[in-house]
DNA sequence: TCTATATATAATCACTCACTTACATCTTGT
DNA sequence: ACAAGATGTAAGTGAGTGATTATATATAGA
């Protein structure tokens, strides 16, 4: 095997885990298939990172500063709320796609739940959206757009059910699921259920 | 250890897996850790189902006849679709309070996803649920509850995302979760979203 | 070119897993 | 009372796990 960087087999390797959950199964993400998977033996998989639990933190690392980041920047932006409700959901669907094992793997760590820094990494993951979520609708509500006198963080609880659900179609109707426009009509839904 | 009837054990022995699931998470569920629980040897989880996977399979069994059939008198039952909604989503919702392992286990076996039968089960369980709430919908709409000319499959998807959520926030945020009045609330979501 | 360092390999570690076996003991029907 | 079957236990099995090791080899800087 070519030798490559650690900052290569890193990223190989974490795309591997991925790939391994979406088309294998969580069951069969073991070190060892980790590493046939990219292509090197079990040892150099730990040169790249300290332990398999690493390797996890460091997808969750992924997920912070790149889906949670972009999500915020569409949260804090200057649109006004309809826009960035829009643009928030279907930039979180399409990064579900692009990331089809992203949503089992932290939810399998949520389950497995023994492990005290990743389930407070998948806490701070989803009470981010959450509270994201909940600023847009807020202002949404002060800009007159939706109904004032509704809970806001009931909507947020719904929302959160829309990207879940999605990916659970994803796994089991596989390629069934009509994901075309599907942003856009929860979207219609959630503004709908929000309306004066 | 005094003796019991296989059936009495095999009871114990479900309750125990979702005990063990959602007190101590998905990974303890060892058939050690399962013995222990009901205070019995491995030996005897064996005498009892043939193998673990067998254990599993008997769970979504009592889910499907337990829950599904609830679900079911409910959503073809003689009342107004706006009452059969709102007992819908409150049975489904105190069914997931008082059986909290219950969607780990299922969506764990989806993310494992190795096995056929399990999976299917799940699918059943999941699409029976839509298909009923679905028709719900379908005949608020006939009797000119709601607004027809929305996708019911897009509103069935919604509704899909709040059971799941509610356990997903019952994992992560312990005992810190409102759930008092959780299922009236979404009801009247839910019924914002459809109306006219 | 030579050497230090980074990367890859293969064998192996201690451990847990689901499950099996051999045998003991309780319960029940006659 | 006693045989038969149901329920129990203790001690294993082989396979698979994450992780570590000693060793080999490629690469880059002097």
């Amino acid at each position: 095997m070519e030798r490559q960087t650690t900052e290569i087999r890193q990223e190989q390797i974490k795309k591997a885990v991925l790939d391994i959950i979406f088309t294998d199964g969580l069951d069969q993400l073991s070190t060892r298939n980790l590493a046939r998977r990219v292509g090197i033996t079990e040892g150099a998989i730990f040169r790249h990172f300290k332990s398999k639990r690493d390797i996890m933190l460091g997808i969750m690392q992924d997920v912070k500063t790149g889906l949670i980041g972009e999500l915020r920047q569409i949260a804090l932006g200057a649109d006004g709320s309809e826009k960035r409700l829009s643009d928030f959901l279907c930039r979180h669907v399409k990064y579900l796609i692009e990331n089809k094992g992203i949503t089992i793997l932290l939810f399998s760590e949520a389950a497995h739940m023994n492990d005290k820094e990743l389930k407070e990494n998948l806490h701070e993951i989803l009470s981010e959206q959450k509270s994201l979520i909940s600023k847009i609708i807020r202002d949404g509500m002060t800009e007159g757009l939706w109904n004032k006198k509704l809970a806001v963080d009931d909507i947020a609880t719904i929302y959160m059910g829309i990207p879940i659900t999605l990916n659970i179609e994803l796994i089991l109707n596989e390629d069934r699921f009509d994901m075309h426009g599907f942003c856009k009509r929860m979207f219609f839904l959630m503004q709908r259920m929000m309306s004066k």
